[in-house]
RNA sequence: CGGAGUGUAGCGCAGUCUGGUAGCGCACCUGGUUUGGGACCAGGGGGUCGAAGGUUCGAGUCCUUUCACUCCGACCA
C-alpha cells in the first residue's frame, strides 16, 4: 500500500476526553474515529485491518480446536429473552426497541438465547453431541458510562462461543480445551496475561475463569499468588481463613438487595471491623440481582455473617447464615500454598463459563439420550472481547511516541520511508524494495508522500508497524537504515544488501 | 441516578461577565522556497455559535425550556 493513497488521519493533538494510552494512540494514529456519540467508534482502514488480523488468529485457533463458526442475527426477538428470564435481570444495559407492528426486540449484548434457540431446532440426538458453535460479531450494551475508547464501548466486536454436551463430564473436558485454546490465542497475539477464577455475574453458571491482560490501567483488580498458579478476580478471590477470638470487634453493614420483578429486601452483613465487605460475594450470599447502599437499619431480620466468624459471634437474627463475604487483602495467605497474595490490575479480555443446564432447561433445549430419554443439554459458554483486545495490545505495547504492534496484530509487516520524494535515487530504491517485497507476499507500506522527514518519522512512530526502512540522505554514501519500532533501534546497512536482508527476514 | 462541567469550522479553543460585522491555532486548497525530527512566505475555502421559545432596533452573548456530551462517584460478561 502507498501511504499517499491510504486514509490514515494521524494527528498531533490528543483528544480531550482520552486518558488511556490505547485510546489516545488508536485515535491519533488514525485507526479509529469517534462517532460523536459516547462509546461508539468507526474503524478506519488501518483499524479494520488490525481488527481482521486479531479476528483471524481467534478464528484459526478455534477452528483447530473443532469449533464451528456461525453468524447469528444481531436483532433478537424479546420473547426469547422472556423465555430465559433474563429480559428483566439484564436490566437497562439491554437496548430495546419496537418494530412497526409494535413487537419488542433487543440488540444482543450476548447470545445464549439465540444460540440455544438455534440448537434446539436442529439437534435432537446424543449422536449429534458434543457441539461447539461460535460467532465473531457485533454486540451492543447500553453501558451506564462508556469510556476509555475501545476498552468499554457500547458497541463492540466479541467472539462468543457456546458448547453443548450430553454430560457434565464432557462439558468439563471442553471447558479445559477452551482454556488451552484461549491461552494459545493470547500467546500468539503477544499478550502478557493471567487466567483467574471469576464470579459468573449476569451470565450465570458454576465455574468460570477470566483471561486478564495485565496492565496498570486495567479496570479489574486481581489477586495473584507469587508462589503458585493461583489467581482470582477480587470478586471471587478466597484466602486461607483467618482465625478470630471472641473479643474481635464486629461491624454490621446494611444493604438493600434487589430481586426480580422489583422486589427488594433489607439485608445485613457482619464481619470483623478491619475487613472490607466484598460486594459481589455478598450479593451472591443473598442470591440477589444487585445490592445497593441504603440507610443504616438496626432492625435485623436477614443476617449474613462472615464465615471466619462462625462459632465466635453471638449475633441473633430471624434468618442467619454464614458465608465468605470478605474482600481478600494483600498479604493474606494463599488458599493453596499459603504464599502472600498480592494485587495487580488487569483488563478482562476473555471469560469462560461452565453453564450447566441454566439456559437449556428453561428454553427446552433437550435431546434424546441412549435410552431414548429426553434430557436438557449441558452447556458451556466462552467469550473474547475482540475489539477490547486491540486496546489491550496497545496498553501493553506502546511508548511515549505511539503504538508498537505485535507481529500477529501489526497493520503492515514493513514500513518504508522515502525521506525526500524529490531525490530520484531515494525514490528508485524505495520503489524497487516495495515492488519486489510486495510480489513476494510481504505486506509493505511505502511512505511516498510529498512531506518532509519530520512528519514521516513521526507517523512511523505513531502507527507502530514493527519494522521500517529509512531511505534518506545517507543513501548518497550508499547507506540506508533498518528500524525496529520497539526501542526505535536504527541499524545502518548498505543499500546493496538491504533487499536480500529483508527477503531473509520476512 | 448523585456531584461538577462543556456545547462556537474536521480537531483543539477564545469571544459570553459589560448585547453592536464570527475569531485564533492545527488541519485543508493554490503558488513559491525548503527537504533527517510535526518548516517558511503569500493568497484562499470552510459556521444555521447544540435545539426551541422569549426580551431587544439588534442575541454567540441576557431570560426560560430542552437535548447532547465529558469528568468524578455509584454501577458494570
Amino acid at each position: 500500500m502507498r501511504f499517499s493513497r491510504l486514509l490514515v488521519p494521524t494527528s498531533k493533538e490528543t483528544p480531550n476526553d482520552a486518558t488511556l494510552a490505547s485510546h489516545i494512540y488508536l485515535i491519533r494514529g488514525g485507526f479509529i474515529q469517534s462517532v460523536g456519540g459516547s462509546g461508539l467508534y468507526n474503524f478506519l482502514p488501518l483499524g479494520k485491518k488490525i481488527l481482521d488480523k486479531v479476528r483471524a488468529v481467534v478464528k484459526d485457533e478455534l477452528d483447530k480446536a473443532g469449533c464451528q463458526e456461525v453468524a447469528l442475527s444481531f436483532v433478537t426477538p424479546a420473547t426469547l429473552w422472556e423465555e430465559s428470564g433474563r429480559l428483566e435481570k439484564y436490566g437497562k444495559e439491554l437496548l430495546r426497541f419496537k418494530d412497526r407492528k409494535n413487537n419488542d426486540f433487543i440488540l444482543g449484548p450476548t447470545h445464549e438465547e439465540m444460540m440455544v434457540n438455534l440448537v434446539r431446532q436442529s439437534v435432537k440426538s446424543y449422536k449429534q453431541l458434543p457441539l461447539n458453535l461460535y460467532q465473531i460479531n457485533l454486540k451492543f450494551r447500553d453501558e451506564i458510562r462508556p469510556r476509555f475508547g475501545l476498552m468499554r464501548g457500547r458497541e463492540f466486536l466479541m467472539k462468543d462461543g457456546y458448547s453443548f454436551h450430553a454430560s457434565e463430564e464432557d462439558m468439563h473436558r471442553e471447558f479445559a480445551l477452551m482454556e488451552e485454546t484461549y491461552k494459545k490465542i493470547f500467546t500468539r497475539l503477544g499478550l502478557e496475561f493471567r487466567v483467574v477464577e471469576a464470579d459468573s455475574g449476569a451470565i450465570g453458571g458454576s465455574g468460570s475463569k477470566e483471561f486478564m491482560v495485565l496492565a496498570d490501567s486495567g479496570e479489574d483488580t486481581i489477586v495473584v499468588c507469587p508462589d503458585c498458579e493461583y489467581g482470582a478476580n477480587i470478586e471471587a478471590a478466597v484466602a486461607k481463613p483467618k482465625s478470630y477470638d471472641a473479643d474481635t470487634e464486629i461491624k454490621i453493614i446494611t444493604m438493600k438487595a434487589l430481586y426480580d420483578e422489583g422486589e427488594t429486601k433489607i439485608v445485613h452483613f457482619a464481619l470483623p471491623v478491619s475487613i472490607e465487605l466484598q460486594d459481589v460475594k455478598a450479593c451472591n450470599a443473598v442470591n440477589a440481582n444487585d445490592l445497593v447502599e441504603c440507610e443504616e437499619s438496626t432492625d435485623i431480620q436477614t443476617l449474613v455473617v462472615d464465615a471466619a466468624l462462625e462459632g465466635i459471634d453471638s449475633l441473633n437474627a430471624q434468618e442467619k447464615s454464614y458465608a465468605d463475604i470478605s474482600a481478600v487483602q494483600e498479604n493474606d495467605a494463599c488458599i493453596h500454598c499459603g504464599g502472600a497474595l498480592t494485587y495487580t490490575k488487569g483488563i478482562e479480555a476473555g471469560h469462560i463459563f461452565q453453564l450447566g443446564t441454566q439456559y437449556s432447561e428453561p428454553l427446552g433445549c433437550n435431546f434424546l439420550d441412549e435410552n431414548g430419554k429426553s434430557v436438557p443439554m449441558v452447556m458451556g459458554t466462552y467469550g473474547i472481547g475482540v475489539s477490547r483486545l486491540l486496546a489491550g495490545i496497545i496498553e501493553q505495547n506502546h511508548d511515549d511516541k505511539g503504538c508498537i504492534w505485535t507481529k500477529e496484530s501489526a497493520p503492515f509487516d514493513l514500513h518504508i520511508i522515502i525521506s525526500n520524494i524529490k531525490d530520484e535515487a531515494q525514490v528508485a530504491l524505495g520503489e524497487k524494495l516495495y515492488e519486489t517485497l510486495k510480489s513476494k507476499g510481504v505486506d509493505v507500506l511505502l511512505d511516498d508522500r510529498k512531506e518532509r522527514f519530520g512528519p514521516k518519522i513521526k507517523d512511523f512512530e505513531l502507527m507502530g508497524v514493527p519494522y521500517g526502512v529509512l531511505i534518506g540522505k545517507k543513501l548518497a554514501d550508499g547507506m540506508v537504515e533498518f528500524m525496529t519500532r520497539d526501542g526505535m533501534i536504527k541499524e545502518e546497512m548498505s543499500s546493496e544488501e538491504i533487499l536480500s536482508f529483508l527477503e531473509g527476514k520476512f
